[in-house]
DNA sequence: GCCGTTTGGTGACCATGATCACAAGTGAGT
DNA sequence: ACTCACTTGTGATCATGGTCACCAAACGGC
């Protein structure tokens, strides 16, 4: 187990990446204080479920490290994937505050380490701090967004392609991501097929596709991006 | 003009149907009669636009009386309507809240009246009123979850046909429809294709399947479901 | 290093629904 | 009643991507 996974966001914000929509950090020290004392840590390893579709929700979780997918199954067994979560985010916001199912699953993708926070305790500590409740708020507002990209991709891109197109751009304009040339493939085909609501097949051959078309160079687990205006054209969302 | 197109939800929440997502009914006097200077009430022919997608938020619209419908489109004119929004329904709140643009248009199906908040003053009116806040977040966290069923709906099911079923059955279900195995068309066949992600020759084909099939059958601008179970089997989402 | 499991590549085939084209129905306004 | 605009019905055609089948590569234990 490397370095990052024995850090603490709760204990420590400097020691995790750094970005603005990190609700629970630069809190004052009170609250800060409060939510180490109900907070609970622990680590996972891969494929290790933090909650399943359907479950009445128990609190959220806080990923210190490593990385989580966030996905919904129809009974039939389809699954789509609809968020590949990184250290910072808070899984489990949304059915903990309304206190409905857990509308996702998340499942670990590689080993980590996550702060739990059970509902009656997130909710008590809410009431006594208002101004975490607003960065709330302004969470589920973005998660919301989100959930709305979500829909205009899979209701207005007709092609896999361009949804293809569309997921290694958003790849490549993460925040975090060093290079916006390069892209480290932490994903399979399959769960990329997940993604844009395709097959794996197709995907497989969107690859080579691409490849050939000039687009895109492989190299090892590394994907370079040639021609990136190319990509964006594709889009056009 | 007919008589509804007169109340006013905020002055007499008696006359406006009975929701308990009505964010700003049944609120204690000081703050209904706050709302009532706030707020600014007109009158909307078919076809008028509330808002537009992009546009910067000016403010939430409550609609009173008539319908509208919110949609999304991409650049090559794709479009797909995300809900056809109710009398007591908040539009633009989202946008709003989180002062980013319009994510929908809102457009007026039939004619009607709609209140109009600017958002400064909402802003304003929720600092002081914490309770409607709280009421508000509730509002957010179900729009959100309305926003990932129609994630499972177009990234799940895979024919149009579950769809449309699924649309239907929605309708048949809908609070405020009497009559769960009647269903009032309001819509063009144009319109339902742009709901459930096909066109409208599809669209046309499935009402002759369906009827076809015994499924259901068209009595004038009303439409008889004759075999509900068939049509939640073609569902399981 | 070896073997089994997972992941990736590719061909052949086929069902589905989009597209195009056109006819027929509907309805509001004059 | 007549017209024009909008809506609906339906056939013919065709491209796309899903499905199946199978093999090759890569990877992770021991």
């Amino acid at each position: 187990m490397r370095a990052p996974y024995g850090l603490n966001i709760l204990d420590n914000c400097l020691t995790c990446p750094v970005r603005e929509e990190h609700v629970f950090c630069n809190l004052p020290a009170d609250a800060i204080q409060k939510l180490n004392e109900i907070k609970s840590t622990a680590v996972y390893p891969k494929s290790a479920m933090l909650f399943i579709e359907g479950q009445q929700p128990r609190g959220v979780f806080v990923l210190c490290a490593g990385k989580a997918k966030l996905s919904t199954s129809s009974s039939e067994g389809k699954t789509i994937i609809t968020k590949i979560s990184d250290p910072g985010d808070v899984l489990g916001l949304n059915a903990t505050i309304s206190n409905r199912p857990y509308e996702v699953t998340a499942e670990m993708i590689e080993p980590g380490q996550a702060n739990f926070i059970a509902r009656d305790a997130l909710m008590q500590f809410l009431r006594e701090h208002g101004e975490v409740a607003v960065r709330l708020a302004e969470q589920l507002s973005r998660n919301y967004y989100t959930a709305y990209e979500e829909i205009r991709t899979l209701g207005l891109s007709s092609s896999p392609s361009e949804k293809f197109a569309k997921l290694l751009l958003g790849w490549s304009n993460a925040p975090g991501n060093d290079n916006p040339l390069q892209v480290k493939l932490t994903l399979t085909h399959e769960e990329i097929a997940e993604m844009i609501g395709t097959t794996r097949e197709t995907v497989s051959r969107l690859f080579s596709d691409f490849k050939k078309r000039q687009l895109l160079q492989l190299k090892g687990a590394t994907l370079l991006i040639r021609d990136k205006g190319a990509l964006q054209r594709m889009v056009n969302s």
